[in-house]
DNA sequence: CTTCTATGTGTATGGCGTACACGCAATGTG
DNA sequence: CACATTGCGTGTACGCCATACACATAGAAG
């Protein structure tokens, strides 16, 4: 008897087990708190005023309740990321439909990306670690699903997965930095950016740098800079994936 | 007369003129304290103890001042943030000898590998804004320059160097993560995140995960994982651009 | 009714970033 | 030399944060 929540043999911690469903739904009358209520709050504010906004206090706040109610129900502010994280991102898609290993990772992507920009906080979590939660696993289970047709081995299905969520968070992040436009220096809107950037980059230290300054990158093409540019990256990504899936099957044909 | 530094149109953050040499060496006797001297000490408590163990107090403590000595070289922790991220990665490696884009942006991703392993907490760093320092801007020039010899767009080379960075960020991350095996449960070592996860990861919720897992990935292979699976996600990113290249060189044949 | 346990509260602590007023020493100017 | 200026380090103080701990309470189990 060492205490477990039960059955289990490793224990999980108590917020997971809420998350996968694994734990009475407390036999209390009126839970008044809840996990799902705790993060639902703490979404709403990153949503509306950045993960910065999220403290124990404010969240416990907005809920009417004491900053240390929430500790009964999470033990400390990494889990409550963690919850937040995997309530945001919600069920993926349902891909069963596409008809190829590519379209489906395409759909993918697009709903990952559609996520990530109703929830822009989400590529600032400092994640530690890989992901346990139902939601989280489920997307990859999706993903890998789309490349079951395939003949990668599955570690290299795996990291076929960890390269394109890279991505999309990538230009998530990327786009978001864009769009409010607070960049470093604080000072420098873009046009002042370019700028001062130009004047930075010469052409002696910074050949190619400056070639495509010139060619007006980080120009006006900043605000074109859309979900076209995810596009680019995905395909490229794609395209290498795609080799690896044709070397595969060249290498053991269909016949068998 | 608007008290700029001098000649400059665009007024830069006074740590940055510091970074791109713009300063005056302080025409004071002993600086004592300098940027330099504090972004070491900020570098190697993170190197030593995690980016976490960086304080204001704690540089300036390693540095026998007072905290508040350090606001008088950076306007806040932002920036130390930034000019240690300068500091850390260096100058970009010499590609110029490379005999190809394809050789040069490997040898560009092995070396940001080694710099991000002997700096575990660069991924770390919350980073908001593009990059205005010059070793950041270096090792985009020379990355930019590898692919100078195709026929890409520049927007198109930026992509690819965007892709190419996150991708060994990423790996870089994920190694560290495994590496140090104090996973999100904070309980389980590898073997118990193995069983844990098996446990959850049903066959029918999670069809093609659990056959993933199945075949042994997440399993022993764990601390098989170095810098050969980074091999392996750079080979299918190249190969995408490789593929790009080439469409571009047979849309518009060198005849010219 | 008693007891246990789950849940919310109140208080307190230590760490953090940083605003502000001050001291001081080196400098350039009369 | 006397002087004002200015760059740099100090000391104090404030507000925010996460969270440990002791306590209260209310519903369920015995």
């Amino acid at each position: 008897m060492q205490g477990d929540t039960g059955e289990n043999g490793d224990s999980l911690p108590p917020f997971l087990e809420t998350l996968w469903g694994l734990r009475a739904p407390s036999r209390r009358s009126r839970p008044a708190l809840s996990l799902g209520r705790i993060v639902g709050a703490a979404i709403e504010i990153a949503d509306g005023d950045g993960l910065g906004a999220v403290s124990m206090g404010r969240v416990a706040e907005r809920l009417g309740f004491t900053t240390m109610a929430l500790y009964r129900h999470v033990r400390g502010k990494d889990e409550l990321l963690a919850a937040m994280l995997d309530s945001a991102i919600g069920a993926p898609p349902d891909l069963s439909g596409r008809d190829g290993w590519r379209s489906g990772l395409e759909e993918w992507a697009r709903a990952q990306f559609a996520v990530l920009q109703r929830h822009p906080w989400i590529p600032q979590v400092p994640l530690s670690g890989p992901p346990l939660t139902p939601n989280a696993l489920a997307w990859l289970d999706a993903g890998l699903a789309c490349l079951a047709e395939t003949r990668l081995h599955e570690a290299e299905k795996i990291a076929v997965m960890m390269l394109l969520d890279g991505h999309v968070r990538r230009e998530a992040k990327t786009v978001q930095e864009l769009q409010q436009s607070g960049w470093q220096t604080g000072a420098a809107a873009t046009a002042s950016y370019g700028r001062t950037l130009a004047r930075l980059v010469t052409p002696e230290d910074f050949p190619a740098l400056r070639a495509a300054l010139d060619s007006g990158v980080f120009g006006a093409d900043l605000e074109g800079y859309t979900s076209s540019d995810v596009a680019f990256g995905l395909r490229l990504l794609l395209d290498g994936v795609e080799q690896l899936v044709r070397s595969r099957d060249t290498a053991f044909p269909t016949g068998g």
